[in-house]
DNA sequence: ACTAACTGCAACACACATGTCGCAGTTAAG
DNA sequence: CTTAACTGCGACATGTGTGTTGCAGTTAGT
């Protein structure tokens, strides 16, 4: 996929599998701080030379697919270990977001990398995107979700959400608290439920 | 600012006024389609010569602060437009999402410009943050939004969401009918009011 | 019509990231 | 220990975008 030499004839060598780990973590930081940084400052940011990040991925595209590629892996993993599709939709929705607002924080710059083809369908896996899917319907079968809302549209809230509470949320704070305020703000939506029209609808005070 | 002779020196002749909106509207309309596109391509799109364009601008990021303004100062007529200090708050936003859905569709790419950004602070207009800012503090006190929200996370949830609906839509739906569905996701959500926990914390058909 | 301004064209210098190679030294694996 | 594999280093070729300049031709303003 990513790296040069087939997986498949022969297994790396133990510190060339820890060389592409650290590139990879290099990347994800020096792309945080500038997304188009040089292939050379993501080589000596791993403490490595820059031949050697080519001899690793092919090509600058082939690192940025192979920094999609951990996403994807993680986020798999983080769907997995919700029971997506065997607990309480409300308890899986919930760990998933504590999961994915963590993500998402430490993985900032390869995330991005995700969003900006997010139009062109690439980006994502597919498999990922069909499991948080059916998590959403069986949370709209359950009663959890409103039955008009459509599926697509509830996605895309759900992680445009996820998204600003993980710009905004600062490093220190607990990942739950902003999962609370995510979900809360999903279902419940910002509005106060006992809508006065007379009020919401009276002119404001400077002209009256 | 964008441009290269001081408007105050003179007037610019109009024909070279027009090639600056000819290549703004060019510049978009290519980075649209790729955002690390060439001037060249921008020139060609433009129907002037590369040159032209390096008159105009005088390099490629003091075109891309040109667009950047273009943004801000078409979201500041929007906002003007609304009367988000003087209308009652809930039409005012709901007239503001309906600006802002059009301008975020006529102008992804420049959009794309000020969101990469974001958390740089630079980009949007603080101007049009603190009206923007001023109309969610008011809708808040005449009690359309919950009172414990904060307005910070309440215009991002905002922004958000117009960002995800302007990403669905398709370019002839009408924008009035996603300002409806933005309006009500922000604040109602999407859950169902009436949660029955029982049926929320329920296995799954598949365990059941 | 006259003039200043703007444009197209074409060439140039320049910087710089990218990708490739070979060699010598080091390291992990059996 | 022996060997194959991996690394660092340095050099090279290459492509390409960028920004600049000069000149001749055209256009708008008065």
């Amino acid at each position: 996929m990513s790296d040069i030499p087939h997986r498949s004839s022969r297994p790396l060598r133990a510190d060339a599998e820890q060389s592409i780990a650290r590139i990879l973590i290099a990347a994800e930081q020096v792309f945080a701080a500038d997304p188009s940084a040089t292939l050379e400052a993501v080589a000596s940011a791993a403490g490595v030379a820059r031949a050697t990040v080519h001899r690793r991925f092919s090509s600058r595209d082939d690192l940025r697919d192979a920094l999609v590629n951990t996403i994807n892996t993680k986020l798999r993993d983080a769907i997995a270990s919700a029971n997506t599709d065997t607990a309480p939709p409300l308890v899986a929705l919930y760990q998933l977001t504590v999961a994915t607002l963590d993500l998402k924080v430490d993985w900032r710059a390869s995330w991005q990398l995700i969003d900006l083809d997010a139009t062109d369908q690439r980006g994502i896996d597919p498999s990922n995107i069909s499991h948080l899917d059916a998590l959403l319907q069986r949370s709209q079968d359950a009663g959890l979700l409103r039955p008009g809302i459509d599926i697509p549209w509830a996605r895309g809230v759900y992680m445009a959400l996820i998204h600003e509470a993980s710009t905004i949320r600062s490093e220190d704070e607990s990942a739950s608290h902003w999962a609370n305020r995510v979900m809360q703000t999903l279902l419940s939506g910002i509005g106060d439920n006992e809508h006065n029209l007379e009020a919401l609808l009276a002119q404001p005070p400077t002209s009256d």
